[in-house]
DNA sequence: ATCCTAGCTTGGACTTTGTCTAAGTCAACA
DNA sequence: TGTTGACTTAGACAAAGTCCAAGCTAGGAT
């Protein structure tokens, strides 16, 4: 069984041939994948899948902290099981193709306080653009 | 006239009354309003304006460089007339306002060689996130 | 001043992405 | 093996945005 699922199932979830497929497609590789496409995955497998529970699982992974959601444009969410490093992205502006990236330095330091409106800041996201290799 | 119309005169724009209205409705104050809450304020001046037009034109006013997008989460896309002063933006996480911010240092620089793959850069964004005083 | 016409606007159909619900199913525990 | 509450399903619904054919008009030409 995937670290994913055994960490799910750890957290008491029941543990359906749904959730498993779900949990399955977002773990072997390093993707960043749209509902819609993880959906369309997981029907290879489990043909009578369907949509809303595909959201369902996604949304209560990324409750739980087990998954990421990465929302760079004004499209489909993409999700990514990589949530437990932190990390930033760096998209392709030709093809849409994501790239994990680890900037230095401290983003939040980088904002002074006579810039923080009396926020309490959580975090920040980054997004670089760019061409990758074969678009550029 | 405003700057914003007079600045798109001046690329060979018909000045239609509903152009006029949209460019009024996000040049007073310094906002960051969605397509449907520029429509919606749009109608209080010119009743008949449609949504595909403050579609079409919000869509113009981006290519020509005048208007920012601003897509942080996966609801309606933001449209910022603050485009020519390069900035990033605070959002509370309670109430969904949203602040421009300056960090300081230079994003792209903190991008390593390394961790570039490849990809000719061309911009970032960052999405500062936290509480606002009154959510706090 | 009036005409002409390419460019602009319109209402509504359509698409994409996501949420919700009522009814049926099943994993896990006893 | 039976029970039950959590889970899944199909499909209706909603929000955000795109597209189109038909009609209108800003602004240059006459
Ligand atoms: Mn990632
Ligand atoms: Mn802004
Ligand atoms: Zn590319
Ligand atoms: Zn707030």
């Amino acid at each position: 069984m995937s670290d994913l699922l055994e960490r799910l199932r750890g957290r008491g979830w029941r543990l359906t041939s749904q959730r498993r497929v779900v949990a399955e497609v977002l773990d072997g590789e390093h993707v960043h994948l749209t509902a819609d496409e993880v959906h369309a995955r997981a029907v290879s497998v489990l043909p009578e899948i369907s949509r809303a529970t595909v959201y369902n699982t996604l949304g209560e992974m990324v409750s739980l902290g087990e998954v990421m959601e990465v929302a760079t444009d004004g499209r489909a969410k993409r999700y990514d099981p990589n949530a437990r490093h932190a990390h930033q992205h760096l998209i392709c502006s030709g093809c849409g193709s994501i790239r994990d990236v680890h900037p230095q330095g401290d983003l939040i330091a980088a904002l002074p306080a006579g810039e923080r409106f009396g926020f309490v800041i959580s975090g920040a996201e980054v997004t670089y653009r760019g061409l990758c290799p074969d678009c550029s």
